[in-house]
RNA sequence: GUGCCCGUAGCUCAGUUGGAUAGAGCAUCAGCCUUCUAAGCUGAGGGUCACUGGUUCGAACCCAGUCGGGCACGCCA
């Protein structure tokens, strides 16, 4: 539809002598008397024309095109807007068309034979999930079903790093908890790892080997114990949301010479030095990020200083950045055409220099797309309670599921846009949970499947292709009303995908939900003249479907009894 | 101090990328079930869009500055 006004206005721009490939903007206008669309060109273009803005709207709309019947007239209003009044049989057969397309009504081509990589979660397996990243988890793997319905090919990444100082505290925790339980005191130091589920580890160690592992022999064996249970619970948890990955990359790949040849990190290394982007300085290894526009301001003098950032450190390991450009070169590698990294706000100083080293090794960093959500703030009874994995008072996402149930977990992190700091209070999900707002666009469904329920019941109604032509009866304004809330189906998931937020997504199925509500309440459907009735019923299925395509975009269950 | 994010109704937040009278949920108050699910619908009250300037036909949105909150600023990841 939106197609077919900005052709027809570029048609009739052309006729008035206006000769140019500008953009012209569409509109839904707040209030719907002023129509189902609404373009501001004609004051766009006062300025240049020097003309009235309502002079050009009514040249303008002289000259429109629309022969067929898919727009019933056309206003000028206000300061010079042109709306747009649909026709009722435009927005019926249009509502046919979404029965005919059923599950695939909503998806687009627009990402066709592109290949999109998004990267989420990427937890280092030190300890269970919590809430902050079940956050950046429900959001990338919602991010991802949306790319997927714009067509694009989809692969879910998880990285992590199985190595390095965190993972040897980690296996040294547990490795003390053990020795407790095998009689020994001994203090547990601060910077350990203190959460209970360090003791549970030590617990299952104990009780599959006795103490038989108390000299430690193996000296990684508490660390790779500790790894593949923790790994096997954040799968687990990940799992309960409905939260998959097609692929799970290791950073030590990066890092590894096969045969004398060079580790990815090594070439890394060797590129950006013929570019004659390193310097070596301190013992360290530094990125230039001095020549590629990285500044910071003196605290001192106050001036700007640019500055370089270190790729190796002087005992020669890598510093986490050098890892993170090898890797996303293997994406471009691999053929990726979009790849959207999902990750905290405690990342935002990250990916500007691993941008930048990507830009001037030749590849087009355009293609990386980072959404980056803020922080969940969790409260219980107004009482922030800060997250540290270290401490081990974390509030854990398994118990936040267990709670509020996986539907409800997923709807509350996706429910604000990702930029705004979440404030999940515990109490009031668990209290919520009878009018939580995923409830209402839940509900809607259910009612839906009660009424065809009832319909088949009491008039053996089946649902036929060859009758929803009987949609060209709807006419009353909160039939008409849903009709046209459910055609921009299309649209917000193109939305939601391009800005990647999930939540515009949500906020247009709260349009859906709400029409549908008010038209269940004036249009009664059971009982009524057949013909009337099946234009309702199709509706409702119509409506149906968009609820259901939306729902599954975003992971959460479509219910048909509540 | 520097960078990023946020500041909109009593509370939690939207606001279609600069449009028409700034919206929703919760909370408060007043209505709607002998008929398909009242987890719903209708209405009322509630606003200096943090503040000050600027840009223009037009600003919650863009620019500059100020105030307040969060996060990050390491040869940690």
């Amino acid at each position: 539809m939106k197609d077919l006004l900005i052709s027809g206005i570029q048609t009739a721009l052309r006729d008035i002598g206006v000769n140019d490939t500008r953009e012209i903007h569409i509109e839904k206008p707040a209030d719907e008397k002023f129509g189902d669309a609404s373009t501001n060109i004609a004051m766009v273009l006062a300025k240049e024309l020097k003309k009235n803005p309502r002079q050009i709207a009514a040249d303008i709309v002289a000259k429109l095109p629309f022969r067929n019947d898919a727009v019933e007239r056309t206003e000028i209003a206000g300061a010079g807007f042109i709306n747009f009044y649909f026709s009722n049989a435009f927005v019926t057969n249009a509502v046919q068309a979404i029965l005919e397309q059923g599950e695939s009504f909503g998806r687009s081509s627009v990402g066709a034979g592109k290949k999109a990589l998004v990267e989420y979660v990427s937890a280092n397996p030190t300890g269970p999930l919590t809430v902050g990243r079940g956050r950046g988890g429900v959001l990338g793997d919602t991010i991802a079903n949306l790319l997927d319905a714009q067509g694009y090919s989809v692969t879910r990444e998880y990285y992590f790093n199985n190595a390095g100082r965190q993972m040897r505290i980690l296996g040294d925790s547990v490795k003390l908890r053990y020795l407790e339980l095998c009689g020994e005191k001994m203090d547990f130091p601060d910077d350990y790892y203190q959460g209970n589920y360090i003791k549970d580890i030590a617990q299952k160690i104990f009780e599959q080997f006795g103490d038989s592992k108390k000299e430690a022999a193996a000296p990684y064996f508490f660390k790779e114990f500790a790894e593949a249970e923790i790994f096997e619970s954040i799968k687990q948890t990940l799992h309960r949301l409905g939260i998959r990955h097609d692929s799970f990359f290791n950073e030590l790949e990066l890092y590894r010479r096969d045969c004398d040849e060079p580790s990815r990190n090594d070439r890394v290394i060797a590129e950006l030095d013929n570019l004659g982007y390193i310097e070596r300085k301190d013992g360290a290894i530094w990125l230039k990020t001095s020549l590629l526009g990285k500044k910071t301001v003196n605290k001192e003098t106050k001036e700007e200083v640019a500055v370089d950032t270190v790729l190796v450190k002087s005992n020669g390991e890598p510093s986490y950045r050098l890892p993170d450009i090898a890797y996303h070169i293997t994406k471009y590698e691999r053929g990726f055409d979009l790849m959207v990294n999902v990750f905290g706000a405690d990342h935002i100083d990250e990916y500007p220099d691993v941008l930048r080293a990507l830009k001037a090794l030749g590849y087009d960093e355009t293609r990386v797309k980072v959404a980056i959500n803020q922080f969940v703030t969790t409260t219980v009874n107004g009482e922030v309670v800060k997250m540290s994995t270290r401490k081990g008072n974390a509030d854990l996402l398994d118990a936040l599921i267990d709670d509020v149930g996986a539907d409800a977990t997923r709807f509350f992190f996706m429910m604000r846009s990702k930029e705004s700091h979440l404030n999940f209070d515990l109490e009031l999900a668990k209290k919520q949970s009878s009018d939580n707002p995923v409830f209402y666009l839940q509900y809607a469904h259910a009612r839906i499947c009660g009424i065809v329920r009832v319909a088949e019941d009491t008039s053996g109604f089946t649902a036929k292709a060859s009758e929803y032509g009987l949609l060209s009866v709807l006419a009353a304004k909160e039939e008409l009303e849903l009709a046209k809330t459910l055609l921009r189906f299309p649209e917000a998931i193109e939305v939601a995908a391009e800005s990647l937020e999930p939540q515009k997504l949500i906020n247009y199925l709260n349009d859906v939900a709400a029409a549908f509500h008010k038209f269940y309440v004036e249009c009664r459907i059971v009982g009524e003249e057949e013909r009337v009735m099946k234009s309702r019923l199709y509706l409702s299925l119509a409506t149906r479907q968009v609820l259901k395509n939306g729902f599954k975009i975003l992971g959460i269950s479509a219910p048909e009894k509540m």
